[in-house]
DNA sequence: CGCTTCATTGACACACATCAATGACAGTGG
DNA sequence: CCACTGTCATTGATGTGTGTCAATGAAGCG
């Protein structure tokens, strides 16, 4: 979820830290390049005629948002902290001329962009899975390591149920049905597909 | 959706036709490129180890699939023709020089990763939203031209609520109980904010 | 003209969200 | 060292918002 090294180490970000509430930029502002969250969490919203706010995305530790804008003349949306939050600065100007001189590191930018877009819609072909059951089933061959069976769980359950779109009650009782059916079998940190 | 112009004109892709059903490539072969769908709808599918097929990405008309590849050595996936469909294939090699030759190219090519990257953040976060009434709404506010108001509807409403995660139904009835409470107007290709 | 697809509305059921309660556990501070 | 606090995991009870099935009209099309 980081940007490749080459990229990170090459141009030196500015960090800026943010209180709750505080705006970052608006629509309409000068793109001075993307961000990377550092800790917090920044929300990027756009106001239709009536004022009413959406999200277009909700960024947390290690995501970055913004990066459109390395090739935009200005913002298209606001982004606001959501809570207190520290967020990395990558400048256009130097993304772009780092980019023009070093085609190892644009590779790499491409790459992991690349990446990416395949995640985000592995992620959102997950979600028209409507079933509690073929979602969670789904989501754990998709995960599953090089033996094709074990899921391991870095963070919390509740984390991975807000990844697959669930609330943490319809996981939990989705994972106890699998167990008692015997589908899976639940380990410490890991799940395994039988 | 599309390619920009200087990849495609750039790189003469081979046109592969296929029947319902069959295989375009599979999980440990070589990648040879990426594709974009001309007709048809092709699916990516992962197997897991009792042979357990969950989708990983729909693709439609005008979409690409597989641009990772272009940057792996094997696929990691199944591609398979869902109903009779045309695919246009970029070969790897021939991608991969042009880009290192042309980078206005490179840029496009990025540029267009990266507001792909948004958009399917944007559709992944709208999908957060339980409410159809609330989701219908923030999608039409993130679609608004310029104005702020106005969205214009290209296709069919059915389109529009499998790109926003609900059912055809779903859609018609929130729309017409937001034109009766007077929160939207619908025109014949449009809908506006009130 | 049939035939197909889309838009629309109705009726109904069920799966999931929601609210609630409990136990386990880690961290914190007196 | 032990209450105290907060969070997570878990399970129960309940309601409702959508999905699903169904029927109709309208429009395009060969």
């Amino acid at each position: 979820m980081t940007l490749p090294d080459t990229v990170l180490m090459g141009v030196k970000p500015v960090i800026r830290e943010l209180a709750a509430g505080e705006t970052l930029f608006a629509a309409g502002d000068a793109a001075r390049g993307f961000f990377l969250v550092r800790s917090g969490r920044m929300r990027l919203v756009r106001f239709s005629a009536g004022g009413r706010e959406t999200a277009l995305f909700v960024a947390g530790p290690g995501e970055r948002f913004a990066e459109a804008s390395l090739f935009a003349e200005t913002y298209h949306c606001d982004a606001v902290a959501l809570i207190e939050s520290s967020v990395a600065c990558f400048p256009k100007a130097a993304v772009l001329t780092l980019l023009q001189a070093n085609t190892s590191a644009t590779m790499d930018l491409m790459a992991d962009l690349a990446r990416q877009v395949m995640d985000l819609r592995a992620a959102l072909t997950l979600r028209d899975i409507r079933s509690a059951r073929e979602r969670v089933l789904a989501y754990l061959v998709a995960r599953a390591g090089r033996d094709g069976r074990t899921i391991s769980i870095d963070g919390r359950l509740k984390d991975v149920a807000a990844a697959i779109g669930l609330t943490p009650e319809a996981l939990y009782r989705t994972l106890a049905q699998l167990e008692a059916e015997g589908a899976v079998r639940r380990g410490e940190d890991s799940i395994t597909l039988t």
